[in-house]
DNA sequence: GCTGACACATACGTGCTGTATGTCAATACA
DNA sequence: TGTATTGACATACAGCACGTATGTGTCAGC
């Protein structure tokens, strides 16, 4: 195997990642020192430097760990949807219960944006928000959803959901308070709806 | 006048604040170093402290004073429109237009967040979201909008609001993208609205 | 088997934050 | 009016974290 050393190097980078999202996860972004990081994998400074360029990439590389994975459970949210229309619906529900996740929130809600900028500037370009842009992309097509911008209406969606998510996860109960957010977004949703016997 | 001194101190604060403000905006509360803001105000770090207890507390100073003059603009939008339910629109779209301002992004919605936690839970409580409420409240007593959780519904306005004015702010061509934003956002929002003819 | 390269470790300098202490002016009081 | 005390602010110091520059051991190629 001519790949001893690379296998090597994804294993570090890796066991990297999982400190970093822990404490990124529990103390911040601000609050973690590379230090502890490193010495939570069993390694220092130096690889993270060499792996990764800095504080910043690896906080990068964390991001996109945590957006593929969102991108997966979506995936499924819409698959179990009888229709499309549903679909974007369980979507937008599971990314509020995907951002009751304390990692999700503080990393990708939180410090993410305010270290790395704005979210679908981010090299791997927000595989999320790409998905719900392109399911309202189809619902457009086929005639469900009033034509207007798909980038817009998904941003806008996302955004919804993302804040709600934002204010369940403060909450005191934040069980009841879901069921109060999801309802109302599910009743904001119907906006984008064509009405009944348009000409379209 | 025994207002002296308190009125020396009003004036340091507000030095402060002025350059806080600044520093923040153009480099990022991270990046923002309080040496250098003492130093643009003509004071040193000894008046930080005593006035604002630390880096944090002067970030919560200008928030306050940010979110305060976003109300008022709020208010004044609101008051040129015709209806309620317009007023809830202006709101909503002169909200999109402040938050293209660099200094709102970056402070109020990017670096606040992040350093100071969720903005609800802000001991100021973000008076532009309580506005928005308020808002919908009236709405739905009056019957114009369906009867759901008026908190609940600000918070998903404001945040599609919100992600609107990142997405327009990173844009290249920001009008462009204004337009369709405040589009999507004004088809997004008859969604809250109650079907005509309905009992409520 | 030797050499070059690469992954990672170590050491050091710099800058920033927070605190502890000092100083001077303004008020209160006799 | 003179003095004591409070409080606003300045200064000095210590600790910590980041980034870089340099060193070291191990793996592929000839």
């Amino acid at each position: 195997m001519a790949t001893k050393r690379a296998q090597m190097m994804e294993e570090t980078r890796a066991k990297l990642i999982r400190a970093a999202r822990q404490a990124f996860a529990t103390k911040g972004y601000a609050a973690a020192s590379m230090d502890d990081i490193t010495a939570e994998a069993g390694l220092t400074r130096g690889a993270l430097y060499h792996n990764f360029g800095g504080k910043k990439g690896l906080l990068q590389a964390v991001v996109d760990q945590i957006d593929q994975e969102m991108v997966t459970r979506m995936l499924a949210a819409q698959a179990r949807a009888a229709s499309r229309w549903d679909g974007l619906l369980e979507e937008g529900v599971a990314y509020i219960e995907m951002a009751l996740e304390p990692e999700v929130q503080r990393i990708m809600l939180l410090d993410g944006p305010a270290v790395l900028g704005d979210p679908s500037q981010w090299p791997n370009q927000n595989a999320c928000l790409q998905r719900t842009a392109q399911t309202i992309q189809a619902l457009i097509d086929e005639g469900t959803v009033k034509p207007l911008d798909a980038e817009a209406a998904a941003r806008l969606i996302n955004g919804a959901a993302l804040n709600a998510a934002l204010w369940i996860a403060a909450a005191d109960e934040p069980r009841a308070v879901l069921a109060k957010a999801v309802e109302a977004f599910r009743q904001l949703a119907t906006g984008l709806l064509k009405p009944k016997g348009d000409a379209g």
